[in-house]
DNA sequence: TTTTACATGTTTACACTGTCAACAATAAGT
DNA sequence: ACTTATTGTTGACAGTGTAAACATGTAAAA
């Protein structure tokens, strides 16, 4: 019994916007969104977003947070495994993988779409917390002797650099032809990465030509 | 005797165009630059850019070519340097500087502004030229038995996700508070990358800590 | 229950954008 | 000199983000 009618109050229009606007996102572009056309989409007026979004920048920000959520989660997934080398290199490839099948949202992540975001203390803290599941393994790694001792912000931002620069020359374009299975090329070129913050580096030979 | 007499044809309006556009990018972001204003600025209709340009598209990637063309003299400078490591490092640093001096081109260079940016062959072979300095010395530094035996493409590649990695993080404020000076972050960084694909790591133990 | 206040919608309007079509002035080629 | 191509201009259109004024439901106060 669960009557379509209109009624004048959609009931919860925050997360509808959202919703139609990732739609939007992930067919159309980030570049291309119009605030409008996602209102039409919902079938609600042009100037009913901005009772819950003071500007179309904070429903993209909203958008970008919870990407990061679920970015962190991503890598925490991989958590389970005993071995801190392991540990690193799967949630690399699981971040670049979450990256690649969500372009458009990571583009919103990163991009320059959002401007000024670091005014935003809510996107950059999200986006911090995810990074901090980064520095967490790589504190434990170092604690085990296993990583180089420096400082784990240096370490953990070398990982997060390779795995956000793959991502994004990945979606730009520049790594279109890889002559590889990506699963292969992720894995080397997250394997050469952590074998630069190795201790011992020679653990990862068996894994390079 | 130079008459600044107001004339109906411009004299070279492409390259006016150029820079009026790379002066409000730098001074407002990419993200608002807008054709029209640029046209103003000028002096010149809104209309006449269309005449040299085919849309606003092509006047952003005539400028994202260019900061290739720059950003490949900046990567070659460095050139003299006899040791494969050093230049690979110092290349790499003169690489992120440019970016972050110039963080609006970059974005333009990198982001998602210029839609399928795939479709541009020239652009996209500019961003590989500027690519291929870093291959050829990759190459190099494996022939001479300095670099692990890997395929040259898979070690450039981790090279260059460093470069664009820290840049790209730095530009959006992720790297905000380092906690470190500048250049001494980025050498260690693009230390540990290069360490990653040393055949003898232990070459650089004494650049780390 | 009635009234009042508030949250959530809508309509209208403005300034701005990218870009097209039609027209005008200059420069180049015969 | 006459024609043609190049490079400008004006005017218009559809689309955008968003502010102001108004309308409608809903929840709290009387």
């Amino acid at each position: 019994m669960t009557e379509t009618k209109i009624q004048y109050h959609h009931g919860d229009l925050p997360t509808a916007l959202i919703e139609a606007a990732l739609e939007r996102i992930a067919q159309e572009g980030v570049e291309k969104l119009s605030l409008r056309a996602v209102a039409r989409d919902i079938g609600v007026s042009q100037t009913a977003p901005y009772r819950h979004f003071k500007d179309k920048t904070h429903l993209l920000v909203a958008i970008a947070r919870q990407g990061f959520q679920m970015l962190e989660s991503q890598k925490n997934l991989a958590c389970n495994d005993s071995d801190p080398i392991d540990e690193l290199i799967e949630g690399g490839i699981r971040y670049v993988n979450f990256a690649i099948a969500n372009p458009e949202r990571y583009k919103l992540m990163f991009g320059s779409k959002i401007e000024n975001r670091c005014d935003f203390e809510d996107l950059m803290a999200a986006g911090l917390a995810a990074f901090s599941v980064i520095y967490d393994r790589v504190e434990r790694g170092i604690a085990g002797g296993i990583l180089i001792k420096e400082d784990p912000q240096i370490l953990a931002k070398s990982c997060w650099t390779t795995v956000h620069g793959i991502s994004s020359l990945f979606i730009d374009g520049y790594f279109q032809d890889l002559g590889y299975n990506l699963e292969d090329f992720l894995r080397k070129e997250i394997t050469l990465c952590i074998r630069g913050i190795l201790k011992d580096p020679s653990l990862l030979d068996s894994e390079l030509g």
